[in-house]
DNA sequence: AATAATTTTTAGATTTGTCTAAAATATTTA
DNA sequence: TAAATATTTTAGACAAATCTAAAAATTATT
């Protein structure tokens, strides 16, 4: 069993090492948590005494397959609360991750299945970040174009082309970032220009050619 | 803001005192708490300088108003969670007391007004126990005798005459205890005897005398 | 009422997670 | 590559919540 803390900074160096890849520094962790690197120096070789971490002094630290494993788990749990949060009790998408940071460390396995259950087994959640499954198996979630969606879907922003000045200014404008939420609303047959509704708020038009330089995941 | 472990004192103290009234002694505390009863005086100490206890040298403890509001608020929260549980997440009445204990930790306000909505601001919890609104008010449940339900009423049972070692001989062997759910199936006109089933459970019949000797509080 | 038994408190220690300050190591820059 | 800078670790301290052992106060018993 591990305490709450650990398993925030088990948490932690999971998504460090997912997204900057490689070995994890003292300095990111402390950054990311809001603690001093000392305590971070710490917890490193607490996680490490219980091999849920791999370190090497002054060379950063990696996460072991049981750390893996663990993380996953919280993960999980993280998002399925999300998806109760956002669904059932009805939070803005954008309220719901701090509740949930509470939520995750609440251990009990048959109230997580219950939960996963009665929300229908849901694969991403309201962040359109994908829900591992009770064995820790992720659905690698493709990301797409923007302009090969269809009438109704709904997607994430996952990236946009930032070679262009000028079209990153026009997303600005309309508010299109990374992150954000995308309805289409309708697809013109002519043109294939895109009727969309940004984050719930505003509902514009794009040209099929802006449509191409957005990436996505589907969330429907 | 309080620990979880402060949470847990004051609920403690709190209830004790709601049932044995007045004073509540060091070592009634330990042993619910199951800590040291030198851990108890520890945080009594703390408590009280928090304005949330009252306390003399060696005779004993008293919960103050502000902290009758506290602990008031965290049963609050418990006993939502409860009905959730038990409702949405289908737990059987026995399992959710645990989960409980943890959630009822959890501290947003807005969560806990979205719950309440989201489980249509119920009244009782799966035990039975009344659930106090946003501004810390408890609903009195009245007790009544069985033998006053009508068919499809359910019930807890808050007490039984105990004066007759016979009647209680016969609730042991069908399973009738303070605490237990009777629901009513059928009135029998005749001699106003009732059907009832116990916990989900075994479904007898019992005499209109022995349902004037259980007293019970409605739930629904 | 004096003594015995129980309860409560105090004093001091331990564990967990954090901190500061200083030392050790690594990286960058001139 | 040597000096300057940045990062990481160590050493020692602290607060919270607990513990054990012993002292103090209360209650029960003879």
């Amino acid at each position: 069993m591990l305490s709450i803390s650990e398993e925030n900074y088990l948490k932690t160096i999971f998504n460090l090492s997912e997204s900057g890849k490689k070995q994890v520094s003292t300095n990111s962790i402390s950054k990311f948590l809001k603690t001093k690197p000392s305590s971070v120096t710490d917890m490193i070789k607490k996680l490490t005494a219980k091999k849920l971490l791999y370190h090497k002094k002054y060379k950063g630290t990696n996460i072991s397959s049981n750390g893996k494993k663990l993380a996953i788990q919280i993960i999980r749990k993280h998002r399925l609360w999300e998806v109760f949060l956002y669904e059932k009790l009805k939070f803005k998408w954008d309220e719901v991750h701090k509740i949930a940071e509470e939520l995750e460390h609440i251990s009990n396995e048959k109230l997580i299945e219950k939960l996963d259950k009665y929300l229908k087994y849901p694969k991403i959640d309201p962040h359109g970040d994908p829900i591992p499954n009770k064995d820790g198996k992720i659905d690698v979630k493709p990301i797409i174009k923007l302009s090969k969606l269809s009438t109704k879907d709904a997607c994430i922003v996952s990236n946009v082309n930032d070679e262009d000045g000028n079209l990153l200014e026009y997303l600005n404008k309309i508010k299109i970032h990374i992150g954000c939420k995308i309805k289409v609303f309708d697809v013109i047959d002519f043109d294939k220009s895109l009727e969309i509704e940004i984050d719930s708020r505003n509902k514009v038009f794009i040209s099929n050619r802006v449509a191409e330089n957005i990436l996505v995941t589907k969330i429907n």
